[in-house]
DNA sequence: CTCTACCCTAACGTTAGGGTAGAGTTGTTG
DNA sequence: CAACAACTCTACCCTAACGTTAGGGTAGAG
C-alpha cells in the first residue's frame, strides 16, 4: 500500500513516516516503478510499535537501536551466547528507562491535573467576585 | 537569590530559566552592579507556575499570554467591565486546552505503559528460552 | 591580589518534524 | 490514447525549546 494510506492507518503525518526513513527507522519494502514507497503490512505494525513508544520520549536514534536489537533476537539466524546476551541488555537497559518514563509521565499528569484544577478553581472564584 | 539557587530550587536548568527571560516569560526582578540576575520569591514562585503549566504542552508564547491575562486579573488597578470579561474569555480557552492536554496525558501514559509491559513480558520470556 | 565558584553574552547545534515548491506517477475517464 | 484528478516524489527552508561550546567577567573568602 502506498503512503497515504499508511498514513490514515498510523495517524502519523507522510512528513513523519518520511522523516522516520530518513533516520532509519523504517523503511518501505519496496518502491513503484514510478518510485512511490509501497508498505507492507509489517511496515505497518512496525510504525505502530513507533507510536507505542513516543510517549516514552526515546529520542529516534535509541527507538532505531532497540528496533535493531529485538529484531536480531526474533531473527531465525541463531546468535553466539555472548552476542544474544548483549542484546538482551540492551533492551533491558531501555525497559528500564522506559519504566523510569513511566514514572515522569505519572509525575507529569498529576501535575498537569493540578495546574488545571487551579485554573477552573479560579475561574470559579472568578465568577461571582464582581469587582468590576 | 542567583540564578544557580533558583536553579537548584526549581529545578530547571541555568539556560532554561535565562532561556525564559530572553523569550520574555520571567525577567528577574533586578541585576547586581556586575550583572548577575538577582531573582525574588515571587520570581522563583512564578517559575513554579511555569513549571507546572510545561506538561501541558503549551508553548512559551502561550504561556507568557495566559500570565499576562491573570496578573492583569489580579493586579489592583480596576478593569473596565469589557476588558475583565474578555480576559476572562482568554483563561477560559487555556482552562479548555488544558483539560484537553490531560486527556492526551492519560493516553500517552497508558501507552507508555502498555509499552513498557510488552517489553518486560519479552524480556521474562526470552529469559527462559534457551535457544543458544 | 588571587583563587574558586559562579555568572555573563553570543552564537551555532540538535530533535522531530511542518510546510512549500515544482515535478513526476497512477488509475480512471471520455 | 489523451486528459485529468488525486496522489506522490525530492529538495529545501523553517520552527520551538532548549543544549552546548567559547571566551570572558564577578563575588567574596583567604
Amino acid at each position: 500500500m502506498q503512503i497515504g494510506e499508511v498514513a490514515a492507518r498510523t495517524e502519523l503525518s507522510l512528513r513523519t513516516i518520511r522523516h522516520y526513513e530518513e533516520t532509519g527507522l523504517v523503511a518501505p519494502s519496496a518502491r513503484s516503478r514510478g518510485g512511490f514507497r509501497l508498505y507492507t503490512e509489517t511496515d505497518v505494525a512496525r510504525l505502530m510499535v513507533i507510536r507505542r513508544m513516543k510517549p516514552l520520549g526515546f529520542t529516534l536514534d535509541q527507538m532505531r537501536d532497540l528496533l535493531d536489537a529485538t529484531d536480531r533476537l526474533d531473527a531465525d539466524t541463531p546468535l553466539r551466547a555472548d552476542e544474544r546476551e548483549a542484546l538482551l541488555e540492551r533492551v533491558r537497559t531501555y525497559q528500564r528507562e522506559a519504566a523510569a518514563q513511566v514514572e515522569k509521565l505519572r509525575v507529569q499528569l498529576s501535575r498537569a491535573e493540578d495546574f488545571e484544577g487551579t485554573l477552573r478553581a479560579r475561574l470559579e472564584r472568578d465568577a461571582h467576585t464582581d469587582r468590576a
